[in-house]
DNA sequence: TTTATATTTCTAAATATATCGAAATATAGA
DNA sequence: TCTATATTTCGATATATTTAGAAATATAAA
């Protein structure tokens, strides 16, 4: 094979997003709820620092795999349906 | 959340494994074209060693991605359809 | 404006992973 | 048996990732 051509980039960038336990649970309790905040997923989370949480929410959401709406303090995450169908439809149940 | 359970430690494995690039590539190589081997493999990406790519193919089977077949000296992989189905129906195309 | 809460950025440390070369193991065939 | 080829294991190193605390930023509300 030669130079990796951005369609696989992508699909690296999801599938190393949902390889670590931390994150794959958190898309796995989006997906089952959405829209909740970083703080209601880290009450969900045994003992996360927010600066560790906040990271892993930016890998989730850089990849696409998660969608963002701001409101106020507040930002809500939720699952994109279209690229978990396409990488992980095993999120989806 | 609490411990990790089997499902979710499953789940994190393969995705594990298919977010690096020589994998993903690897598994996108067997998924077109089955009954590949390790040197086979080896050939079609650019320069990996061979104890390398044996570390990468562990993986893969580890998590029940690929399916081997051994032949003589030789081992033959191929995609677990049902799993590439469940976890990363992306591989299929 | 001051205070409180939510989230991010920065920095550093601990842990995990990828990679290779060399040696080891396995099997086929001369 | 000896040789060649395929693959794995071991040991070491370089790189990447996870994590948290502290400081910074953002917004809402008193």
């Amino acid at each position: 094979m030669g130079e990796d051509n951005e369609e696989v980039k992508q699909a690296v960038k999801v599938y190393k997003a949902l390889g670590e336990p931390t994150r794959i649970k958190i898309a796995m309790l989006l997906a089952e709820e959405k829209n909740l905040c970083c703080s209601d997923i880290g009450s969900k989370l045994e003992s996360v620092a927010g600066s560790t949480l906040s990271h892993h929410l930016k890998q989730l959401t850089e990849c696409g795999l998660l969608n963002l709406r701001k409101d106020g303090t507040y930002i809500y995450y939720s699952v994109n349906k279209e690229m978990a169908l396409k990488y992980a439809p095993y999120l989806l149940g």
